[in-house]
DNA sequence: CGTTGGATTGGCT
DNA sequence: GCCAATCCAACGC
């Protein structure tokens, strides 16, 4: 049985926290005890005087869980169908979380399978609605604590490859490079601007020169 | 109370 | 590459 994150681990700046989560697991039981678990690859900071932040205009009825105590699962709806999952940073008041963008299956791939209606291991968890929705995480889910709680939580896990930076996805703020995933990871979601995705290099043939 | 657009995804051109 | 899907929070009047 691997250690569960403790509440100290999320007690500090999103930008800390955030590549540090990188390599521990998620696990989730569903409701009928099934239990699937995901490598975390891709994350978000988020925080408190951060304008691409939920909580920057303050506290409201949708981001209320954002200011509350760290180590809770901050869930919210967006773009009328999707939901995207935050592991809530900073001490209670604060406003600061990490999204956590895309999981490496490690357990219940059949399960995912369903939930998501899709077969390839790479298209289960690879962005935040599709994280979500693989590991059946919706608005019920929120404010679930992951460290004490019995539904979802971040267990120990081992980190071998280094750590990339890069600009938010949809996020329009170039200034803050607070997205962090594994390099060359192939779970890592595709993203917009993206990872610097240094074009397919395609094996050239005949050098065709002028 | 009406308007706007989003921390996205998947399917089609 | 473009765009529809589909809800609702946030904000302005």
């Amino acid at each position: 049985m691997s250690r569960r994150l403790p509440r100290s681990f999320y007690a500090r700046p999103a930008t800390e926290v955030a590549p540090e989560l990188l390599g521990h697991v998620l696990v989730r039981v569903l409701a009928d005890g099934t239990r699937l678990a995901a490598r975390l690859v891709e994350v978000e900071a988020y925080e408190p005087d951060d304008p691409g932040s939920h909580a920057f205009r303050g506290m409201t009825p949708r981001n209320a869980v954002m200011f509350g105590p760290p180590g809770h699962l901050y869930v919210y709806f967006t773009y009328g169908m999707h939901f995207c999952m935050n592991a809530v940073t900073r001490r209670s008041g604060q406003g600061s979380a990490v999204l956590l963008r895309a999981g490496e299956p490690l357990e219940g791939l059949d399960t995912m399978r369903r939930q998501r209606g899709r077969d390839r291991a790479t298209e289960l968890c690879a962005g935040p609605g599709r994280f979500t929705q693989a590991l059946g995480i919706a608005r019920p889910e929120n404010d679930a604590d992951l460290v004490r709680g019995h539904d979802v939580w971040v267990a120990e896990g081992a980190r071998t490859e280094p750590v990339a930076v890069g600009i938010r996805v949809g996020v329009h703020d170039t200034s803050r490079s607070w997205r962090f995933w594994l390099e060359g990871n192939p779970f890592v979601s595709r993203g917009r601007p993206g990872p610097p995705t240094p074009k397919q290099r395609r094996p050239s043939r005949a050098a065709p020169r002028s």
